[in-house]
DNA sequence: AATTGTATTGCCATATATGACAATAATATT
DNA sequence: AATATTATTGTCATATATGGCAATACAATT
């Protein structure tokens, strides 16, 4: 597993980062809160444009970041991001 | 949600990372892998020190780590971080 | 006690997540 | 089309996760 190739990394973590966000999103909007109304329902301070960078993929976000997500949408850790690696 | 306090923040963030810190540790003893090991079976490089800080909550990880971790040891993702709230 | 494997801690450097704010784009809604 | 809401993107600063390595601590075994 070590011995993945720097680039096909970059790659798989693009992917992961990518199908978790799209999953956050998708909570996100089946519960009708925007963006920022996602932020506005998290504890402590949470700026709106990394709720869009984690959703789109562009952001690797922290545990504790999700863990706040996950409290704001009312879903647990688990399903906020929920991902199983493609089987090939 | 948002209204909560900067030093109860701390607390929640650093009694989270350390359950799920532990629960790493455990998932990992139980497949009777070290520390090292674990880096081994990981992809990309992973120092193993990080190993150590996570599995005691002094790091908060990214998705990506939790996510390499996760296959290294054979587990869901929403296995590795398993996490609920405690109820009130 | 000595050795060996394992884990923790400290330090420094680098990469990047997030905070903060502005600008632009995209999407309703009227 | 005009307006309002929502989302995206860019830039800069700050905080911190991770890489890398050394030192120390801990645990088990002999």
């Amino acid at each position: 597993m070590a011995s993945v190739k720097k680039q096909e990394l970059e790659i798989i973590r693009a992917e992961m980062l990518k199908k978790v966000g799209k999953n956050i999103q998708l909570i996100r909007e089946k519960k009708g809160l925007s963006q920022f109304d996602l932020t506005a329902k998290m504890m402590g301070e949470f700026d709106v444009t990394n709720v869009s960078r984690i959703e789109s993929g562009r952001n690797n976000p922290t545990l504790f970041t999700l863990f706040r997500i996950a409290e704001a949408l009312e879903v647990s850790l688990s399903k906020l991001i929920d991902y199983q690696t493609p089987e090939n």
